[in-house]
RNA sequence: GGCUGGAUGGCAGAGUGGCCAUGCAGUGGACUGCAACUCCACGUACGCCGGUUCGAUUCCGACUCCAGCCUCCA
């Protein structure tokens, strides 16, 4: 029985598809105008993790994510960069994929554009104004009518009177209510756009979603996404939009991730104190940067630093130590208590700290095992990798991972190995600890277990 | 000011009305030529003040502090 917490409601429920066994979700994707930053990453991983434990779990998902390619920062930024906004947006477009592939996120089964559904968004435009939801403004804007809705900011529990108390009016706008806003913006001279019944001019930012969401996915569907910041005012407005146009409920269950912090303040853009994903990766295996976004449960907020990060390297390194030298390519072993836990700590609310603590109880079952029953210890780490799968961990070889960033020969290395077991073999103690010593300062461990021995890079020196 | 969420051991981070989180670090032991890895054992905690209760870190109330949203933002 799968249990998510609803921000709608504020309270887990008990997930019920409105499909039996299909599961339609939505989550708001990237303004693509710049690199993704690690608090892009927090959204991406989540929902990753959330997709594959709901295909782990048996339902057929239907995963849509957009991309919003058109806006007021990219034009500004394609302008000072003296580029198209197609220029622009494909090339960030690219590089977001690129990060995207490297920490593992599995493409969304549909990744719609913004100026991919321009006529669908005139479309759910003309029919707000039909329905008396929206209004062209005499300045060629179109916004929607937010007095018009009878129970507009519920997501957020908005106070509709306050919002008109603590609006700003700003120069230029031909609003009706200082809450309402844009669903079509008139271009200025050389801005980028398309025709439209209002004039020449491009899409709000919130109805692109409302527009891609219902046309990808229906009406109504299960489940939407998105960062906690996006609740208000964005998501409360296409539920607004949504529910105006097609008169049904737009979704039946809303998620929200967590802020990463950085100093006690949310990692943004705005503040100008983000890292982004590639210069993580340059000092970091994408695989420990998954580690720490995963080691959280989704809906905390969660802070940056190098040390966490470390620590996320320490963790892994401990779960690959358990997977060293067995054959995980065995059948996994089966009807185990620690499977069981899993799924019951992901069945709760997707609970990724708690499944963790279960995969570090199975890596210490594995190390038991090992010496005693090896065949036994097997099934153990098939198993570990196949649960670790389902957060997309675990699936490296142990030895890639633990040689991994290490900037050394590894001829060299061998070699020495081989020196030093002839040496261990003679008894030349002291010969074997030099050689020993001669790899530490390569920043190589040597580790003898069970009559063989290895070796793996030391992260801590770094 | 309004609305949300949070405050847990040296660090990270779950969770629960009474019993173990988990990882790293630390301590003792086993293993090892010595180490490393691993195993066994151990220590340290639930912001503050009241209340409910046989019993509260967990429920209720006040307080303090922190963050998010209220403007673009995952």
């Amino acid at each position: 029985m799968l249990k998510i917490y609803n921000t709608l409601t504020q309270q887990k429920e008990v997930f019920v598809p409105l499909e039996p066994g299909k599961v339609r979700l939505y989550v708001c994707g990237l303004t693509t105008y710049d690199f993704a930053h690690i608090g892009h990453a927090r959204m991406l991983v989540a929902f990753d993790v959330i997709v594959r434990y709901l295909r782990a779990a048996g339902y057929a998902v239907t995963y849509v994510r957009n991309i919003t390619d058109i806006d007021d920062k990219i034009i500004r930024r394609a302008a000072e960069n003296g580029e198209s906004v197609g220029e622009l947006t494909e090339r960030f477009i690219r590089f977001t994929h690129e990060d995207e592939a490297a920490l593992g996120i599995q493409r969304p089964d549909l990744e719609p554009r913004a100026t991919g559904h321009i006529a669908e968004i005139i479309a759910m435009t003309s029919l707000l104004i039909g329905r008396g939801h929206a209004y062209a403004a005499d300045n060629g804007d179109v916004y929607f009518s937010v007095p018009s809705f009878a129970h507009y900011a519920r997501l957020s529990r908005k106070n509709p009177d306050e919002l008109l108390a603590g609006a700003r009016i700003e120069v230029g706008e031909s609003k009706r209510d200082v809450r309402d806003f844009a669903l079509w913006k008139a271009a200025k001279p050389e801005e980028p756009g398309w025709p439209s019944p209002w004039g020449f001019g491009r899409p709000g930012w919130h109805i692109e979603c409302s527009a891609m969401s219902t046309t990808c996915l229906g009406h109504t569907f299960d489940i939407h996404g998105g960062g906690s910041d996006l609740m208000f005012p964005h998501h409360d407005n296409e539920i607004a939009q949504s529910e105006a146009a097609t008169g049904h409920r737009f979704v039946n269950l809303w998620m929200h991730n967590g802020p990463v912090r950085v100093n006690d303040e949310k990692m943004s853009k705005s503040l100008n104190n983000f890292f982004t994903v590639r210069e993580v990766l340059q000092k970091y295996p994408a695989e420990v940067v998954r580690y720490f976004l995963v080691a959280s449960h989704y809906r905390s907020a969660i802070s940056y630093s190098e040390e966490t990060l470390q620590h996320g390297y320490d963790a892994l390194e401990r779960f690959y130590h358990a997977l060293k030298g067995l054959d995980v390519s065995v059948a996994a072993a089966a009807g185990t208590a620690w499977e069981q836990r899993f799924h019951e700590a992901m069945q709760d609310d997707f609970g990724t700290p708690e499944a963790l603590a279960v995969l570090f109880d199975l890596a210490r079952e594995i190390n038991r095992l090992r010496t005693a029953a090896p065949a036994a210890a097997a099934a153990h780490a098939a198993l570990l990798r196949r649960l670790g799968g389902i957060l997309g961990l675990l699936q490296a070889s142990a030895e890639s991972f633990l040689r991994e960033g290490g900037a050394v020969d590894a001829a060299l290395v061998e070699s020495l190995l081989a020196a030093r077991l002839a040496a261990r073999a003679a008894k030349d103690w002291a010969e074997a600890d030099r050689i020993r010593a001669q790899l530490k300062a390569l920043h190589v461990v040597v580790e003898d277990r069970q009559g063989v021995s290895s070796w793996r890079i030391d992260r801590s020196l770094e």
